[in-house]
DNA sequence: GACCTATTTCACTAAATGGTGAATAATATA
DNA sequence: TATATTATTCACCATTTAGTGAAATAGGTC
């Protein structure tokens, strides 16, 4: 219940955590766009309609923002995965959510994948400074360890699979697809990026993941 | 059969060729090591060991140098993709051939990696502009589909796989495993970079693209 | 040996860039 | 209402950076 000043509608001229989201929202854009080399500190402040000090103020430094961006980027995809309710399917459903969320996952957020793509030219520099990520485990090795076993054990899977290694493969599938999907469309002749082209890939990638995982 | 003469061990102080293949060399280093915004033209002459302003006088730019670099990056690829004769092999082999030279590519050549995603953030601006590598066609898509054309008139093979498609599921599973391994070790708390490592990923993603590609 | 041209060095610049000290204004607090 | 604190603005700087004009020099050619 709030009083019927007019005031109080407005929003308040001083207010320190929509300035520091402000900044967190335009430097990832930025990051996203340019890389951490070729990002500019005085875009973000303009983007973020705030002064440039302000960015000093809040995070220290450009090498402090990216940080705290990337910290943001992995607190994101961790919240997605945690509503994944793989433990509900049967194995074979599950795997191919999972393969699903996770292309999916890429095409809504493409900052993701040039952010990690800047982290890893720079060895992970920040990840490994970053005591939150380190805290942020995935859930979803876990899980998928609990679905392997699962299926070897009504025998639709085949055994001795590794959770890491099929992980990262999933991933692999989607990630590399739009990561590079400029060079790989350049040098096919072919554009990748149209809604078919998507759709055709991710049915590859799911008859590649189900074809490995699922027994002869 | 050179003279006795001390001098003519000596490098030649003028030597137009050289230069230029020094400063590609030194170019593709700074670029592969901290991307195109990250690079600095000053430490490329450095570490050619010659002035800064050659590097304008053969290359232009720092946005002409960076596409000479991708151009030669390009041409060593398709270089070493012609090597592989993959026609003399039945089908399985000639698959799991290919899938091992990708991955041992990416190994010994991981600045290919990083030029890559370098040229991908910038939407692969600089390669459309080449007409040197749009000239450059990849045999191996070619090849690839005469494979899976052979493997499936014998019956090893699953029938409708698209060539493409499948190369870049194999390019893939090596690329994004080498190309996030430091985010991905800092995440899984394990050393992906290992040789032990290295050979389980090997070996698992041949599991995974053989299994897709042969019969149940 | 003179001359020409390709190659290389030198000295320099304009603009951009990350970062900062200090003043100022809004808000919370007493 | 006075005061302390927090948030924001302003003006500024030292460096770095891509890029350049012009002079010098080496080496081949006549």
């Amino acid at each position: 219940m709030t009083t019927s000043k007019t005031k109080v509608v407005e929003p308040r001229s001083r207010d320190a955590d929509r300035s520091q989201l402000a900044i967190l929202a335009a430097a990832r854009d930025e990051f996203a766009r340019h890389g951490l080399a070729g990002a500019r500190v005085d875009r973000i402040a303009t983007h973020a309609k705030l002064n440039k000090r302000l960015i000093y103020y809040y995070f220290t430094s450009k090498d402090d923002l990216f940080q705290a961006v990337l910290e943001g980027t992995y607190a994101d995809i961790r919240e997605a995965e945690k509503k994944l309710h793989l433990t509900d399917l049967e194995p074979a459903k599950a795997i191919r959510r999972m393969t699903e969320f996770t292309w999916e996952y890429y095409i809504a957020h493409p900052e993701f994948i040039t952010l990690l793509n800047s982290e890893n030219l720079h060895q992970a520099r920040h990840l490994k400074d970053s005591d939150r990520i380190r805290e942020m485990n995935s859930p979803v090795i876990q899980t998928l360890g609990d679905i392997l076993e699962r299926g070897r054990r009504e025998g639709t899977f085949r055994g001795g699979i590794d959770a890491v290694q099929l992980y990262v493969s999933i991933a692999s599938l989607s990630y590399f697809y739009l990561s590079n999907s400029h060079t790989l469309s350049a040098v096919f002749g072919r554009n990748l990026q149209t809604k078919k082209a998507h759709s055709e890939r991710l049915s590859h990638i799911c008859d590649v993941i189900l074809g490995y995982v699922l027994r002869d």
